[in-house]
DNA sequence: CCTTCACCTGTGATTAGTCACATGTGATAT
DNA sequence: ATATCACATGTGACTAATCACAGGTGAAGG
């Protein structure tokens, strides 16, 4: 169901195909909410089906491009503005409720890890950052990278702490 | 697969039932992992018939409590040890991708509930953390919820910037 | 020409997760 | 006594997600 919406989101602001989508969520999307290529397929399918999207173009190779309706449109800000739902599935935080079970060496391998995978992602991110910014072009994406800087920054703070055994 | 190193993590804690479980996930798991209640019944006679677990008492009105085996300690360090998956699944992270999209009103609503929810849930938090530190009892919870309470906080003030259109 | 590779969509089987409901029991209070 | 409620586990039908593989097509280079 939210999958369907991330589908619709991103064709709202392109015109794609199902491979073009697959590659927007290799590029990025997938750390937020991960997409198996045949799921997408499957949901076009459905959104076309439902009306809110439709075929915009078709290209070689089978190539199918969908572009979003008035209706799917409708779908998504309706969607945007119905309350979220909050629960989050996260493996490094479940495993941070059981790591005091570990050794304190598992216990510091887990922090530095997570810390490196966060510090890697904020390299990236901040690089993306200021590769749009340098354009001057308005950045539809601007609130979600922030708010994503600022949660690994979180994170890479996290695990400092307890590798340093705070 | 994630879900059944939760129950583990849990009966690793506390030796529980099912019930006890369910009420495990209700208090403050299921954010970040939710557990619906006939998965965990599931789950429990799954890791009973791998010899995670074992049934260590039985109550009444069919009670049946559960604890860890030495197995399934082994597994839950196991699993703690292995390279976490960082993949996330937050709507609320989704939905910021797409707000810039919607009306200025609707992406400064969205700020709004989840920078409530983020206040709240921090009210919460330290509630909970002032209380287990008044206890002064060891907390194997502590790593957890200190990473819980950043998240949050960088939610709170990614919501204050956005509300501020910074 | 023809090989190779990236492009592009798809199927089928399986597992994990969700929704809604069913069923029984012991404790407590009136 | 008996009504009520919290305790406690479970079933069945369904949907979403995952895994592994299938298979065709155009572009580009040697």
């Amino acid at each position: 169901m939210t999958l369907k919406f991330a589908i619709l989101g991103l064709l709202a602001e392109n015109p794609m195909s199902g491979f073009d989508l697959v590659g927007q969520f290799d590029v990025g999307l997938s750390v937020i909410w991960p997409a198996p290529q045949n799921e997408i397929y499957k949901i076009l399918r459905a959104l076309e089906s439902e009306g809110a999207i439709r075929v915009a173009d078709t290209g070689p190779r089978g190539r199918i491009v969908y572009a979003i309706t008035p209706e799917g449109r409708t779908a998504l800000t309706a969607w945007l503005r119905e309350p979220a739902d909050y629960t989050m599935r996260y493996e490094p935080m479940l495993k941070a409720v059981f790591m005091r079970q570990a050794t304190p060496a598992t216990r510091r391998a887990i922090a530095k890890a997570d810390g490196a995978f966060a510090a890697e992602q904020l390299a990236k991110l901040r690089q993306a950052d200021a590769k749009r910014r340098a354009e001057r072009k308005p950045d539809p994406r601007a609130d979600a990278r922030r708010l994503i800087i600022l949660f690994y920054e979180a994170m890479e703070k996290w695990a400092k702490e307890v590798a340093d055994d705070k």
